[in-house]
Parts: C-alpha cells; structure tokens; sequence
DNA sequence: CGAGTTAGACTTTTT
DNA sequence: GTCTAACTCG
C-alpha cells in the first residue's frame, strides 16, 4: 500500500512522530507547527501501515469543534478508513460510557446533562435550604469549588477538612448537591468525567473492556488535561496502551480552571520511556512575529524548551501604537482594516484580540459607524440562550418529571400565577421529604394546604406537562405499545406553543421578544435536522434524550456563519488554535493585560504571558499592538501603563506609529512598565477646576483633560485669552 | 403575585 | 457603563 501521502510534505520532526515506532510519545508542538497535521497523519499511520485497527484508536480533544476538524482531515488522508475510529471530547466520551453503563455507574436510565448554569441554580437552592448565608457562602464560588473537586477526583468522604468550619460547610453543600442531582437523574460536566473514571475504578470487567479496545490513545492540547483527565488517560492506558500526546507548555492559559501544566513533565515519568519529539518549525507566521514570540515567552521559568523558527520571510515590523483612550485606540485599528480591506483583503483576514470581553464594545461601535462587517466570538451561545433553556425545560420535565432544574425553570415562565411564596413552600415540603418538585406539589394539592389561587395555577401546570407527555407519546392511551407520538421537531413545537412560551415572548416588550420567537422557531429547526448517531441509539436512548444532551454537551456557535466575510473579534483564549493574517493586538496595558489579579502570583503572571505568546503567535503576516493611556473602565476613567509584555518584545522589531513629540531622550524601556507596581492609577496629576498660571496666556482654570503621560491635554479657561487646549507636558503651568 | 427600581459586580471558557 | 439579581410597591 502506498503511503506516501502520509509522510510527504512533512519536515523531519513531523515525520518522526507520525511514523515513530510502538511506545509513548510527548510531542511538543510549538505554535503553528503542524500539531493538527501530525495527529491525523499519525492516525494514518497506525491503520495503513502498522496495521491497526481504526476501533483500537481512541483521539481525545477538548472542544467539540476540534473534534470537528479531526474528523474531516482524516477523511482526507484515510477516505472511508475511520469507521469504528473513536474521535471525541473527555465530556463526549464519558457521556457514551456512562449511557451504555448507567446501572453499572450508579446513574438512573436517562439521566440528563446539567450545564454550569443550572447547577448554579442548584447549588443555590442547596444553599437556601440550608439555611445558610448566601453572603457568606455564594452559591457560585460554592459551585467553583465543588467543581474543582471533581476535577481533582474527589467526593465529599475524601475531602480533608480538619475542622475548618468554611471548608466543611461547602463540603456539606457539595454533599446535599450530589444528593441533589442522584434524585432529579442529573449529571454536571464534572460528574460526567468523574462517575466515567469512578465507574472504570469500581469494575474491573468493564475497564478491561475499554483497555484492551482502545490500545492507541492519542490526546490533543495535553498542556490543558486537569487532574482527573489525566487520570483518565493513564487508568484507560493501564500497562498496555500506547499514548501519544500532543501540547505546548507555553500554550498552558487554563490554570485557572484546573488545567495542570504539570501534567506534561509528570507524563514523562509516568510512562517510562516516553519520548519527546519538539516540532519547532513554524509553517505560520514571518520571523519578525516569531522572534518577538520567543523572546516574550523566554522570560518564563520552568519551560519544556522550544525555540519557533521558521525558513520565510521577515516580514513586516510590529506596529505599537499608543492610544489617547480606547475610542482612539479602536478608530486606529479600524482605519487600519479599512485601509487593508480597500487594498486587498478580506475583512475576515483581520482580527481584533483582547484580554477581556467588555473590550469587544468599542471596536463594535466603531466597526458599525464605518459599516464594516464583523463577528463577535464568544458570548451567548444558542443552547444557552434562556427562551431555549425555558423550551428544553418543557421537554426535559415530560420526559423526566422529577428533574428539579427543569422544573424551577419551567413552572412559572411564562408568569402563570407561581410565585416565591408558594415555590418556597414546595421547596421546604421537597426537602423534608426528600422529594422532588413534582412529587411535593402533589402532595401539596393533596393534603391541601396551598391557597387556592397557588393551587389552581400548579394543577394547570401538572395538567400541562402530563398532557404534554402523553402527546409525545401519541396517543392519550398512552400504552407503550402505542403508534410513535409526535417526531422531535413536533415535539418542541409543540412544547413551545402550549406552554405559552410563543406568545409570552411574542407580547415581550423589553424590545428583543422578537428575536426571541425567531430562536424558538430556530429550535424547531434544528430539532428537525437533528439526528441519533449509532452510538446514542446503541446506548438506547429516545430521540429527545439523545437531543437534550446533545444540547447540554454542544452549545452550539455563538451567532452568524463562521465564513462570512468578517471582522473577527475575540478573546486570546479563544483565539487559541487559530491564525489571521492581521492581528490586531489590543489593550496592552498594565492591570488589563497583564490583568491586575495576576500580576500578585508569579505564576499566574507567567499564564498571562504564555496568553500574550498565544496572542503573538496568532499573526501570520501583520501584528500590531496598541495600548490606550487612558481607558474606562468599570465606569471610570483610568490611566495605564503600557504592559510589561510590550517592553518584552526586543525594540528592534517594533515600528513606534504614533512617536511622541516629546522625545527628549530615548525613552523607550522605560516607558513601560517594569517590575511590580503600576497598574491603572486615579487619573489627572490636575483637578479640574483647578486654577492655574500660563507664561503667556495668563491665569485661568482647567476645565477639562484628556490623555495621559505625556499626551495628557488640558483645556484650560483663561480669563484673557478664551479657552485653549494645552499639552500638559510642554505647557508650564502653574498652580494658583 | 408581578412590574418597576435600585444595589452590586466585573478576567479568561469548554464541556 | 451595563448586566443581573434582589428588593419594594401597587
């Protein structure tokens, strides 16, 4: 067979590791060094010339959209030869595991996907029923550290409080929530993780299974594994399996929500005989944008080692530009788009990255006054969206009537007359009795002890669901054996017109009721091109389960086609794994980017500059950076200092575009900032109102001033001369 | 009970 | 400045 196209093309480290002998390997993959092309081409090699078969392999990504891409380059390089192939996320995979093995695991048939806002919901009724202080402890640091729990393995018995009063209370919290959640057959995204590594720990039979099913496991931005998908991977490798893993330590930006970088070294010795190939060659940007990459990221300890190099060109220098505000900040990098567009490119090609979402705004408003088109990535995403979660609501509730997060959700939206006082009151009854919802607002109505209007409202709601669920069913015999109900997308249409979703958002006049409506018929939509893959059915799931998870595992894009011809505006850490031909760095200032809370750790410190390496390395031909001297920030004006990464990159790569007049002495390094200290300052070494003396113009009063440093402008009121506009540095004023 | 109003917060994000 | 969540009044 030949297999040349497998290795042609790639450059020798590449080659090295896809055609690399039985064993464990670490592949550090510096930015922009084929680490996607080696992962499929290794995946070629195993089945076309080791011979292995594609059920034996096992490739783990992070994100669904990873995944995605795996799965169409290999048809490219393996046409028809990926059947039987498993190519998913931790989340997605441990889903499937614990569908086929619910009993095993301890879970009801059935259960459904809680996403991180319905367990905040949760976990705050938890705490209310607790009678404890929300203030005290709130519900979403609560659900943080439960969640880092899990991520760390561990249950409620195992967590070593040694009397630490806080400490035991959120253990306690995070007991009442499992308990919680094993009553409503609900299953966080943590859960899923550690009930798949539970269940492989607990029975010997079926991790035996997985282990000798899946002898090749191939495992894709390794640097951002947690504690417990680590553990995964080496429980599911026990002694037998090969494991190929593929980062960049210097890429490692999740720290901050349990991602152990650590997890690379201990790799090593963990798996004895793992070897290390570097791919450092760079197929992406020119060498200007590299060195500068390099040169930031060699200022962290404790690195793997990598040096990018690459054979093109130079290219062009890093343009900095130092911004007035940010509305000058973000009119300099549209005229820079605008100029691009009109010469040669595509808006698409051009990206604008930030530290932080609230900087997304300005470019925004800019970008709609000069009518360019543009995409925001991140934000809401359509599953997430509330008219749908109220919609899914509906449905989760037929099918499952004892799952508590749906019915909070559901029972009073649209309003139908279900207030706090009486939702308390079942809330308490749920408690006492250890029941769900539903079966409290049974007993309730039972034993009569709800006010009449109360009463009504819930026999209607129940009258509704159970109408619903018969519907579904088909038939109001409702006997199994009935003809099929209603398809999925039936269902939600359905759900959403005879709950009252439809019209309640229709009269909505908080102005986005529309748009609103427009998503329910969009969910109608997608429901109806929705289909079971062969492994939702294998684990016997219904359609509407099949899709409810689905909905809770991928939430779907946040807006638009991604292909457009867009502006592209995000995060850095969402840029991670993509490329722009132009990159518009923004925001490089001291207490934005690096951010304040992170220049207090040095190791949080060194995550933001890996952020800023990631940031850099996103260009593949043009990189400007620019920083605002004064920005507004939660309200208020505030003055910064350039960031420190800026004065990270060697000035011989940067073309200054905005040189200060001032130049008095090549004050370039020292204008940014250098240790510690710094960060945004109060604005105005002035007041305004201030009285002040000119040489020439005589005495007057500031009445207004814009910038900072040595741009800083004040307009001043004299009495003589009328109003003027000064720069505060050259102006020689004196205070009267 | 529901609509309107005001007090707090506010890195980064996927599943 | 803007969003959400809790609070208050009709």
């Amino acid at each position: 067979m030949d297999v040349s196209h497998l290795l042609d093309g790639l450059n020798d480290a590449q080659r090295e590791a896809v055609s690399a002998p039985p064993g464990h390997y670490l592949i550090l993959a510096g930015a922009g060094s084929g680490k996607t092309r080696v992962l499929t081409h290794r995946i070629g090699w195993l089945t076309q010339v080791e011979g292995v078969p594609p059920w034996a392999i096992l490739s783990v990504t992070f994100t669904n959209k990873a995944a995605g891409e795996m799965r169409s380059r290999l048809d490219g390089i393996v046409p028809g030869g990926t059947q039987g192939l498993t190519v998913g996320t931790f989340h997605g995979i441990a889903h499937r595991l614990l569908r086929r093995h619910w009993r095993e695991a301890g879970l009801v048939e059935g259960f459904q996907i809680l996403d991180s806002d319905d367990q905040q919901r949760i976990i705050k009724r938890v705490v209310a029923g607790m009678g404890l202080d929300e203030a005290r402890f709130p519900p979403r640091q609560a659900a943080w550290q439960i969640n880092q729990w899990k991520d760390e393995g561990k249950r409620p018995d195992s967590i070593e409080h040694r009397d630490h009063p806080v400490t035991r209370t959120f253990v306690e919290i995070y007991k009442a929530y499992e308990q919680q959640c094993q009553r409503a057959g609900l299953v966080d995204f943590a859960e899923l993780l550690l009930r798949a590594h539970e269940l492989w720990l607990k029975d010997p039979y079926v991790l035996k299974h997985y282990q000798d099913r899946w002898r090749y496991l191939l495992i894709d931005e390794f640097q951002d594994t947690n504690t417990l998908q680590y553990a995964w991977i080496r429980v599911l490798a026990g002694s037998t399996g090969q494991v190929f893993v593929v980062g960049d330590d210097d890429q490692a930006i999740y720290g901050w929500r349990g991602a152990k970088v650590e997890n690379v070294q201990q790799f090593l010795r963990d798996f004895p005989g793992a070897k290390t190939i570097r791919l450092e060659q760079n197929y992406r940007s020119t060498s200007t944008i590299l060195k500068a990459a390099n040169a930031v990221i060699a200022r962290n300890g404790g690195r793997l080692g990598k040096q990018l190099w690459t054979d093109g060109d130079e290219g062009d220098r890093i343009a900095l530009y130092a911004a007035y505000n940010e509305q000058d900040e973000a009119r300099f990098v549209i005229e820079r788009i605008r100029e691009y567009i009109a010469e040669h490119g595509n808006a698409r090609d051009c990206a604008i990255l930030y530290r932080s979402n609230a900087q997304s705004r300005n470019f925004e408003e800019q970008l709609i006054q000069r009518n360019l088109p543009y995409r925001v990535y991140g934000g809401l995403r359509f599953f997430e969206r509330a008219e749908i979660k109220d919609a899914l609501a509906y449905l989760r509730l037929a099918s499952n009537r004892h799952d508590d997060a749906a019915f909070e959700r559901a029972v009073n939206t649209p309003t139908r007359g279900i207030g706090d006082r009486t939702l308390d009151e079942l809330r308490r009854r749920a408690r006492q009795d250890g029941s769900s919802m539903w079966e409290a607002v049974l007993n309730e109505i039972a034993m009569g002890s709800l006010a009449g209007r109360a009463k009504n409202a819930l026999r209607s709601f129940i009258a509704l669901i159970d109408e619903m669920h018969r519907t579904f069913r088909g038939g109001d015999a409702a006997a199994d054996d009935a003809p099929a109900g209603l398809d999925l997308a039936e269902q939600i249409e359905h759900a959403i017109t005879h709950t009252g979703l439809r019209d309640f958002y229709e009269n909505d006049k908080r102005g986005n009721g529309e748009a609103r409506v427009e998503n329910l018929d969009e969910l109608v939509n997608v429901a109806s091109r929705f289909e079971m893959t062969p492994e939702d059915t294998d684990a016997g799931l219904n359609e509407l389960s099949a899709f409810l998870s689905h909905a809770a595992l991928e939430a779907g894009e946040g807006q638009g086609e991604a292909w457009d011809d867009c502006v592209q505006l995000m995060t850095l850490h969402s840029a991670k794994g993509l490329e722009f031909p132009i990159v518009f760095l923004v925001g490089m200032e001291e207490g934005l980017f690096p951010s304040q809370r992170s220049t207090e750790e040095e190791n949080r410190l060194e995550e933001e500059r890996r952020l800023a390496y990631v940031g850099i390395t996103r260009a593949r031909q043009k990189l400007y950076v620019s920083h605002a001297e004064s920005r507004r920030m939660h309200g208020t004006e505030m003055l910064a200092r350039p960031s420190r990464f800026l004065g990270e990159i060697p000035p011989e790569l940067i073309d200054e575009l905005r040189p200060r007049v001032q130049v008095s002495r090549p004050a370039y390094a020292d204008r940014f900032a250098g240790g510690g200290g710094g960060g945004f300052e109060e604005p105005m070494p002035v007041k305004l109102g201030q009285r002040v003396s000119h040489p020439k113009f005589g005495e007057g009063t500031i009445v207004s001033a814009e910038g900072a440093g040595a741009h800083m402008r004040v307009q001043v009121n004299f009495e003589d001369e009328g109003s003027k506009w000064l720069v505060y540095a050259y102006a020689n004023l004196t205070a009267l």
